[in-house]
Order: structure tokens, then C-alpha cells, then sequence
DNA sequence: GTAATATTCATACGTTCGTTTCAAACATAC
DNA sequence: GTATGTTTGAAACGAACGTATGAATATTAC
């Protein structure tokens, strides 16, 4: 029975899933190549967490969790100041994720792939993993959107917030794409120039005015 | 040698394993699965596509390619009337994607699921087939952006576009997941709503004051 | 030291995978 | 008809997978 120093196995394990799953992708990762690669036996995953999915579910609470309080912290500290600004808001949502990185090291950027892969390919886990994982903060930050675009019907605001949702998972998966496609002049190192860019785009996706008004002010 | 009237074995094969692609991802769907739900041998699948990864080519060729014509052709036409308009040129991008469906029927539904699936996990997908497909779709959006945003810096517009392609992709790949989640509210059959809404937010967002422009008019 | 527990190890099981083989069925041309 | 090229069929290949087993080895408790 220890908990406080084991540079261990356990840990090699988790370490090592989460590298891969974030690299290469969950459903095409080997237990394998896993345990070959963090030195420790194969048997030991089962040992230490039954399953795959036992593993997964083990990788993505470490690396998610601490990102969702740190959310939900944020969201508080607005609310308790009667504060329902939307860029503050999508702030509280979404900068918790794009700066694990440089909270959480390299665990930070591996668990926000593996949450921006998962997002789109749920190939072998099950729906309610998202759901358990999510859930509080889907409702707080909806409820809290409410709030702050009041006039906004309630279905416009969730397909916006699915929006923003999609482009900060797109960030996070691949913002290393647009690194090679705009040769180097995109990169996502500066984490606080990619915080106020998307930060900004959302906010101002999110105030659109709607379709039906006649207030676009896009035009040629 | 036959091209004109086969109900054949080879397009049985191209439907069924667009449906799951679509549905449960391409690293988790097996040639089996393929075979026995087309109803056709295994071995048809090495005949007509060699290998698993030459079955998805095709199948991705297949639902893309139209796709990705009609937005350079709404592109040509703006471009040949020098219209530059941001929403117009949004919408050549976006549009093209989210009307698949009505298009094309069935296999529009699923060619978008696997596009969307595939933007984040390129799991056993090499990176250049994501560059063949979309290279000169790319290139030409991004110097009619270029055009349309001539005020903003060359890094910002990549950003945004990213962001942008972020929202499309997480709409095509996982709307429906919006739906269970605000329990029916949102549903992405009103195909006309959902363009109108996806257009407006990544407007908005790509005109919206640089984060640096003290405008950002959201404050409570 | 000894007993009890916790962890590691080598190895194997049963499945499923993508791919291959080669003969049988089919179409077409002469 | 026979010959030729194309498409299907049943069966198997070797490899890799997730998982399970039981003995060996650390670790802890007394």
C-alpha cells in the first residue's frame, strides 16, 4: 500500500497511453505498443486497470478533469460578481483547455488532443463517457450563456455554442495542420496570441446578429 | 468490360463501407463487416480496391470531389463578378459541405460524417490524402479571403479560417449529438437554418475586431 | 524470520484482422 | 463450339489484437 513516491509502473502505463492515444489515436494504439514502449510487462495494464477502456477512461479523468474545475472556477468567480459579459464567458470555457500546456506540461498537451481526436471519432467508447466527463459543464456554461445573450433563442444559442465548440476541438487536435499548411507562418506556441484569437472569434460568432436581420455588414 | 448498367458488386461494396466509415469510423470498421453486410465475398475488396486504404480513396474521392467542385465553382463565379464580400465567400465554403445531403441524398449524409470523422483522427490515414483532396481548395480560399480581409494580418486570417473549418467539421461530423444533448431542440434536418446560422457565426468571426482593437462591444 | 499481500513476469488462449491463393463461374469474341 | 479475359467463391495465411493464467518476485506486517 503506497501512494506518495512510486515512479511506477501505474504511472509509466498512464504516461505512455496518453502520449500514444494523443499521437496516434485510441482504437489504433496496441496495448503492445504501449507497454513495450514504458518498459513494463503487458499483463500489467490489466492488472492495474482491466482494460483498455478501463485505461482510456483512467487517462482521459487525469488530464480532463483538473481542465473542467479550472472551467467551472472561472465560471464561479464571473457569476459571483454578477458578471455575464460573453467574452469573459467563452473565455472561462475556453482558455482552460488551450492553456494546459503550459499548466499541466506535456501531460496538458497530450490529454488536449486526446479530448480534441475523441471528439470526433467515439469509434469504441462508448456515448456516456462524454456525457459523464462533460455534463456539469455543458449545463453550467449553457445556463450561463443564457444569461449573457438573453435575447438570443435558445436553439440559436446551443448551435452557436456548438460551434465554438468545434472550432477550440479543431485547435486543439490539429492546430499543428495549420502549422504545415500556412509553412510555418501559424504556429501555436504562443499560447496567449491563440487564447485572444479564438477568444475573440467566438465571442464575435456568438453577438452575431441573426440570419433574418437585415444587419450583416458583410458586403462587397 | 461493363461501366454503364452494373448495380454491381463494386459499388455495393463503395455504399456499404461508406456507411461505416460514416457511422463507426475507418480504423474500427472491418472488411468483413463490409462484405457480409453488402452481401458479397471478402476477396471483392482486394479485387476491386487492393487494399482497405485504397477502398477509402475512393470512397472519400468519391463524396468529396463533387463537393469541392461546387464550392470552386460558387467561388469562379464570385471571383468573375469581383465580388469579394466575406459572407458570399463564407458561404462558397460552407454551403457546398452542409448540402450534401439534399444533394447527393444518403451518400452526401455519410461522405460529410467520414469528412468530418477524418479531421481528427488521420488514424492510419496518411497525411497527404487530406492534401490531395483539398490542396487547391485550400489555396483558393485562402487568397479570396486574402482579397475579401486585405486589413488583416496574413497569420490572424489562417487562424480564423482554421476556426472556421474547426465549426464546419465538428457540425458535418457530430450535429447529432447536439441534438440528443439539448434533448431536440437542435436538429440539423432544417438543412436552409443551419447554413444560415453557420454562415452568420463565421462571419461574424472572421470580421470581428482584432484582439488588440479596443472594440469589442461585449462587455456587460 | 515468516506469513500475507501486492506486483511483475513469461507465456498462452481464442479472435479477428488485412491479405492471398487458386479454382470455379461468367461474360465475350471468334 | 472453343478460347480469352473478367469477376466471384470458399478457404486459408500469418500477424496482431485484447485478455487471461499461474508461477516468480518484491513488498509489507507481525
Amino acid at each position: 500500500m503506497k501512494d506518495s513516491p512510486p515512479p511506477d509502473t501505474k504511472e509509466k502505463i498512464l504516461d505512455t497511453a496518453e502520449k500514444e492515444f494523443a499521437t496516434r489515436g485510441y482504437s489504433v494504439t496496441s496495448l503492445r505498443k504501449i507497454t513495450s514502449e514504458a518498459g513494463v510487462n503487458l499483463a500489467a495494464i490489466n492488472y492495474h486497470f482491466n482494460t483498455k477502456q478501463g485505461l482510456l477512461m483512467e487517462v482521459l479523468h487525469r488530464c480532463i478533469d483538473p481542465m473542467n474545475r479550472r472551467r467551472l472556477e472561472m465560471l464561479d468567480a464571473l457569476e459571483a460578481a454578477g458578471d455575464y459579459s460573453v467574452e469573459r464567458i467563452v473565455r472561462a470555457l475556453l482558455e482552460p483547455a488551450l492553456r494546459m500546456k503550459e499548466r499541466y506540461g506535456v501531460h496538458g498537451e497530450y490529454g488536449i488532443r486526446i479530448l480534441g481526436k475523441l471528439h470526433g471519432e467515439p469509434a469504441g467508447v462508448p456515448h456516456e463517457v462524454f456525457t459523464d466527463l462533460f455534463h456539469l459543464v455543458f449545463t453550467r456554461f449553457t445556463a450561463a450563456f443564457g444569461k449573457a445573450l438573453p435575447e438570443l433563442p435558445d436553439e440559436d444559442r446551443l448551435w452557436r455554442l456548438h460551434f465554438v465548440i468545434g472550432a477550440m476541438a479543431h485547435t486543439l487536435a490539429s492546430s499543428d495542420k495549420l502549422e504545415s499548411l500556412s509553412c510555418g507562418l501559424c504556429n501555436a506556441v504562443d499560447t496567449d496570441a491563440v487564447v485572444e484569437r479564438l477568444v475573440s472569434f467566438a465571442s464575435a460568432g456568438l453577438t452575431a446578429p441573426l440570419p433574418g436581420t437585415a444587419a450583416g455588414g458583410s458586403g462587397s
